[in-house]
DNA sequence: CCCTTTTCTTGATATAGATCAAGAGCTCAA
DNA sequence: TTGAGCTCTTGATCTATATCAAGAAAAGGG
């Protein structure tokens, strides 16, 4: 099974004789380190999946303060931005490749024709959707409950791997704190785990 | 029209020959102040739409000291634990009224005719998810980039109406902040606006 | 490999917001 | 109407985290 294959299996299951035809719309893509996948305002006519590397979703202070980094997509993950590829609005975000990325990305117009293709497509795509929100729901709550300690705990468990590869200063402004209080944090964990 | 037909036509974009039939399958239903929508853990196999009152959900602590308000639902919202709708897993959160409501449901095995009835369904509730999940970005965003007083001005700005309704407390923690905080700030920009 | 730049760490200090405490206002049931 | 119990406000104090600063470490380009 081809690579793109897997990822349509996990995220939509799909599979059997609808496989192919679909993975078939898929374009292997590759980022060069610090290359846009998509900037803010211009509209995005694709989603994605990240089969390597890691792009940074992040805004910028009006008056070019402050950068926030909304989230960070790697391996295994998809990519879009939604609002954009699915009402036509400007990007909210800026999208750059943190290293160099393999992705695989079909455009807005071979996706409409999905439905077409795959019997149950829709009732696919919404459970898509759905676990997506759910899985937004519970980072709320995260954000809600949690001390920067236990978020970070949690950042480790859940995806060690990005802490080997990003600049920490984007983790942190991931999980709502400053690069230093990561650090020390961190620290701590390591001293007393 | 009728009152649900409203939240139907906004929603879901159903309009014309298909209102009247799926209307139907929405059934009134109420609720007297501290009556739970749903308990954690329990299985939410409704999906609704507030017309009425004020809705809390909310957890509590392991150790039962702090209570987080994950979301305030009111008048024009919809309702329901979407993992445990759509998933089946048991409800992550306690869904509490706040004063005497409301509702329009629509049951689990309702919900699932309306693809027949309606033929570009999965369609409209493809864009309805997506919508839901635009939104949560945008509050993970602001939970990220503003201050506390730069949440309480948006919350004015966006429902006014929740703070002459809903215990502040709850207000409170729904924006990531004690109550005292809340106090304090609203005082602070009611003296200089 | 060296030099420049970026990132991370660490310390000192500041502060937004939390916690603790107590009194004032409300609400609502009897 | 009264009183018990919530809820909100306000003040005093505390603390988790932010900010500022500077050196150490790591990364990257030539």
């Amino acid at each position: 099974m081809k690579e793109i294959e897997k990822y349509i299996v996990t995220y939509f299951g799909i599979g059997g004789k609808d496989l192919s035809p679909v993975s078939k719309l898929f374009k292997q893509e590759t980022l060069s380190k610090n290359d846009y996948y998509l900037k803010k305002n211009k509209y995005c006519s694709k989603l994605s999946f990240v089969t390597k590397g890691f792009i940074r979703v992040f805004s910028i202070n009006p008056n070019g303060t402050k950068e926030v980094t909304q989230w960070l997509s790697n391996e295994g993950m998809f990519l879009t931005e939604l609002a954009s590829f699915h009402f036509g609005t400007p990007s909210r975000w800026h999208f750059q490749a943190l290293t160099d990325c393999e992705l695989y990305s079909i455009s807005k117009i071979d996706y409409s024709k999905l439905n077409s293709l795959v019997k149950n497509w829709d009732e696919l795509e919404k459970m898509f959707l759905a676990k997506c929100f759910v899985s937004l729901e519970n980072r709320v709550f995260e954000q809600l409950s949690m001390t920067a300690e236990q978020r970070i705990s949690s950042m480790i468990k859940t995806n060690p791997e990005i802490f080997l590869h990003v600049p920490h200063q984007y983790i942190a402004s991931m999980l709502g704190m400053t690069p230093e209080t990561l650090s020390r944090v961190r620290k701590k964990l390591s001293e007393k785990p």
